[in-house]
DNA sequence: CTGAAAGCGCTTACAG
DNA sequence: CTGAAAGCGCTTACAG
């Protein structure tokens, strides 16, 4: 046989003397099912199969409607080589892991192109048919190809809570409101009064938990939250200047590599920490050395994020096979929230007398 | 339109009153070239297109020999959840880099069953063929599925150097042997003669040419080296207390783990690094917690490896779209080996007069 | 200038 | 019990 030819089963067939259905009917072990091929059949192409070792052209398949057994990851940011990719990290090691155990394999969307610092998931080769379904990840995800994939069927599943398409988008995410809730209630318990939160910019929805859940223990204790926003290019020196004014006693920063940078300043000014100041952070990278080591801080299940993420997904891609019956509504969306858990750290302490 | 109704040519081609192929023509970007289609006819079919949001099935293009776009990226070594994936992440980095920069997406085959605590590439449902190529990572791999690797035409490249197949298997690997040859120079110009090597074992290419280096540079300079060959669940201070008898005071460590805890258990016992003894590491790992953070040691450029192997992948891809003509014998495999660097680190000196 | 047709490699009713 | 045929959605010669 030629080096490049590719074995198929027409060729199978050929040398087994059966018809190209029946390698078909004997590769799907559907033999015994639809009806009964003689074992001795069976074993003779089997044995072809072997010697052969022919596998399925797993596109010709996929073309016949069968699953391709790949899941799809697209990252809205980059995913390389910035530092966010060790945001990322956690959030794959948990789908790959997942995706093993159901015996998928994973499909990379890395090559739709970024336009103005973001990648688009849909675009003129967009390749998401190739995979069964899609987790999606992002700190921001575009409304409109969310409204555009939950028009579409296409099973997929965001990483993150997601308001867009009137709450219809299925996501598992994490319950920032409650955690950065009971880390507020914590620092009034300890005595601060004087709040302030440098935060990101408030047009995700993860940003507007972590601000939620602080601002809603400040008011049940009757106290108000000095704010900066940290926008890129700008130093958090610069709203760390603007909220000193209002002379915090607890500072709670969104960004664990601004919280690094602030550590740094305030050591550098002379600012002890939780001396004079208690530092709590409500975002994390994946490297202690990305953030501030011993820092007061949330922790994601990121890994436990990815796996039910896979899990959600095929449920969600087994649904699609058994359609809805006649007059049933639709089921709702996957919505999950998972708890984050609370770092000690050596930044938080009662303030000052 | 009915919600889960695919778009398809067919439809396209009915709603602008043209033909299927015609659309495909105009979609193909053909049009012009392999004839002329009036640019009315062409713009009309386009309009229809961009309303219906219509993207080519690339499962079908494909079927019909069009690349997938698709790179595959295989592990012998599960990748995770345990340390070893800190060791394919800047792999990883750098070729979904590459990958980016050419608009190819990447394929993680992490399903193909683990069998011996190895993954095997061929197994009944394995669909390599999704990826136009394949890029093959790990510390060891099967000679017999390099070989029918080979015998396919699929087009692969292994990271890291391979000797199996009579040496044809193209790879990009490191020149670990110059390496090592050097840092063992760089230990007898300090003084060393009684030098030791902490190795795992001799079956992967690397730690073959790690050991190589090492004692050729020793044999150069007429002196010998004591080994001991570290093995999965042996501890290394059993290796260390095996090889101490000879009272090395340079110990080469392979595996960075070990060489931590082998620190470790030297403080313990009070043996002064690099006073008493100097150790350097051979291998590493992606973050410096995993290794000792101070060590004199190698680096591979492991991202540059990665984008490598995406280049010559690409390479090898493109060549076989353009058949060799007759009678010109095959080219040679891309084998390329690159520099390591030597982290200077603070656990070598002069030995103890 | 454009359509009808073959074919890629499969799966799955449908005839014998 | 098994083969011939249709069809999945494309691309690309090949006829008009």
């Amino acid at each position: 046989m030629p080096p490049n030819t590719r074995v198929t089963q027409r060729m199978i067939a050929d040398i087994a003397g059966v018809s190209q259905s029946t390698v078909s009917l004997v590769l799907n072990g559907k033999a015994d099912a639809v009806r009964r091929i003689p074992s001795r059949t069976r074993d003779r192409v089997l044995e072809v199969i072997r010697e052969t070792t022919y596998v399925a052209n797993p596109v010709a398949r996929s073309l016949v409607g069968a699953a391709t057994g790949l899941i799809g990851v697209f990252t809205y940011e980059p995913a390389f080589p910035d530092r966010t990719s060790d945001f990322y990290t956690p959030l794959l090691t948990g789908i790959e892991s997942a995706a093993e155990r159901i015996g998928a394999d994973l499909l990379l969307f890395t090559s739709t192109p970024v336009i103005g610092g973001r990648r688009r998931l849909f675009h003129e080769s967009n390749r998401l048919r190739l995979a069964d379904g899609c987790i999606l990840l992002g700190r921001e995800m575009d409304a409109n190809e969310l409204d555009r994939l939950l028009g579409s069927a296409y099973p997929f599943i965001a990483i993150g809570r997601r308001e867009a398409a009137d709450g219809r988008v299925p996501y598992i995410g994490v319950d920032y409101v409650a955690a950065t809730h009971a880390l507020a209630v914590r620092a009034l318990e300890l005595g601060h009064r004087r709040l302030a939160l440098l935060r990101l910019s408030q047009t995700a929805e993860s940003s507007r938990d972590r601000r939620a859940g602080i601002l809603a223990a400040a008011a049940e204790a009757g106290v108000t939250v000095a704010e900066a926003e940290v926008t890129t290019g700008r130093c958090i020196t610069d709203a760390w200047e603007v909220i000193r004014a209002s002379r915090p006693t607890v500072l709670f920063v969104e960004d664990p590599s601004d919280a690094r940078d602030l550590l740094a300043h305030l050591a550098a000014t002379g600012t002890a920490v939780p001396g004079d100041v208690s530092v709590i952070v409500l975002g994390e990278h994946n490297r202690n050395a990305d953030g501030p080591a011993d820092a007061t801080r949330l922790r994601a299940p990121r890994a436990e994020l990815g796996a039910r993420a896979v899990g959600a997904l095929t449920e969600a891609m087994e649904a699609r096979r058994t359609p809805v019956p006649e007059g049933a509504s639709a089921p709702p969306p996957v919505q999950i929230l998972l708890d984050c858990t609370l770092v000690g750290g050596a930044t938080l302490a009662a303030p000052a007398a």
